[in-house]
DNA sequence: TCCGTTTCCAGTACGTTGTACGTAATTGGA
DNA sequence: TCCAATTACGTACAACGTACTGGAAACGGA
């Protein structure tokens, strides 16, 4: 099978000539990708084209595809850049709670630090080196409880859901504020605003409404609001453990280093 | 305010006309955002364009824009219209339990019908009167329990944040499969499946490892599965409950008919 | 009946996108 | 010194969303 056919990006390596024949490359997959990043940051998913990359770098859109086979494959490679942010010690040994809470929060301060990643990634799974590692770390910290491998990934995929639906909420108009040239805040009020208060007078939807006009939470930093969902979250794993478990010993020897 | 400005699709409502001067319209937003539906199905989100769908209709791409200010409004039409195949009674009055399920099962084959639809969803949300419905249904399945507000729409929360998982993870490289004309099957076998024995075998992440190797519920039909993550998640609700709390008789009278 | 006003239809055109292709430049080994 | 390999990148093409424009159609009032 030729690398020309291997789809995922993750088969196709950087190549890598210590020595032979050929120009020596300019520019690297990590260069572009750290480029690619920044311009997402700051001007969304959809700035980052390979000319604008390009140009960044003082080269031709062209000059990229040495580097990355197609652009889809460089948002892989960008989901996978920044999940390396996500500070996790070699292995859990906390407890499972704080090792869980852990894993939730610095993923949240990942995804709010680059608002197109949850987006991203839940449309496009990929499975690259470091959102194993992150998972491996989440599974770990529920190995050794007496839970089955499957109850294991059942719940660290519970976890990860919540995680992923909170940044989300926390994100919320931002991407869509952003294409307007608005700044978020103004968006909310003179846009979102208006629509929900008509839908909370016409009261078409009462709970709905109540949650708006009642909610208690919603004057909570977003970080409270967070923790909050994230307990309960654990709570209900707690509930789901064999009774008795040893507190986080690993049932299995660490992983060699 | 004028309708140019309304940014959300909801505040433009489709003109309607009983009477005057002007020619008849010969179209309207939701045959329009129908035929988008449907090619969305068939051959994925990125395919149903301006052109292409207006093509279906027999006519030119600009008379769509008489229909659907943007392009992002059609796809916020879309959500809406495939919300609206979540089919619910009028009001939650099974019990807390099978209501949520309801929900939940209704959610999952909408979204397997439409795989296009919780991604779409997850990066751009929107407030559409389907969504409502179907969350003020869940919203009632748990009120009159004694629960607050905020505990309830944050139960609730919890709730779609695991479907939308799970449904994404059912959906898997779907998406990526079809760009790359391939049967998804196919797919699988020779592409995500070498690469996952890679990773495998290399042995770098044991737990995950043992996720894929060891896994009894890979063995399950995804619907079984998905009751099986279901199940935790209601157990995790139930656990939550204040206690001796009335099975399901609203606190509030029914909305007037 | 005719006209003016309003609305819909649809062709043309512009800027932007991803990327296939071809050519020039650069390098190490024979 | 020449060859083979590799990178750099301008050109080109099809397809995209959509602004603009002129023409067609339908009604109310004259």
């Amino acid at each position: 099978m030729s690398d020309d056919e291997m789809i995922t990006i993750w088969m196709r390596p950087e190549r890598v000539r210590r020595s032979g024949p050929g120009r020596r490359p300019g520019y690297s997959r990590e260069q572009i990708t750290g480029v690619a990043v920044r311009i997402a940051d700051a001007e969304g998913v959809q700035a980052a084209t390979m000319r604008r990359i390009a140009a960044e770098l003082g080269t031709g859109a062209m000059s990229l595809y040495v580097y990355v086979p197609k652009r889809d494959d460089l948002l892989d490679l960008m989901i996978d850049m920044v999940m390396a942010e996500v500070e996790l010690p070699d292995r859990p040994g906390g407890g499972w709670r704080s090792d869980l809470s852990l894993v939730a929060h610095q993923t949240r301060v990942t995804g709010l630090r680059h608002p197109w990643l949850v987006p991203l990634i839940g449309s496009r799974p990929t499975l690259g080196p470091q959102l194993l590692r992150v998972n491996e770390f989440a599974l770990g910290a529920l190995d050794g409880l007496g839970l089955g491998i499957d109850d294991i990934t059942g719940l660290v995929g519970m976890l990860n859901d919540y995680v992923h639906g909170a940044i989300r909420r926390e994100i919320g108009w931002l991407e869509e504020a952003r294409r307007t040239g608005l700044d978020p805040e103004r968006w909310r009020r003179d846009y979102v605003g208006p629509y929900v208060r008509q839908v909370v007078e016409a009261g078409t939807y009462p709970l709905f409404s109540r949650s708006v006009l009642e909610s208690r939470t919603a004057l909570l930093t977003p970080e409270e609001r967070f923790r909050h969902g994230l307990d309960r979250v654990l709570r209900g794993i707690g509930a789901q453990l064999p009774t008795g478990a040893p507190p986080h010993t690993p049932a299995r020897p660490a992983p060699d280093t």
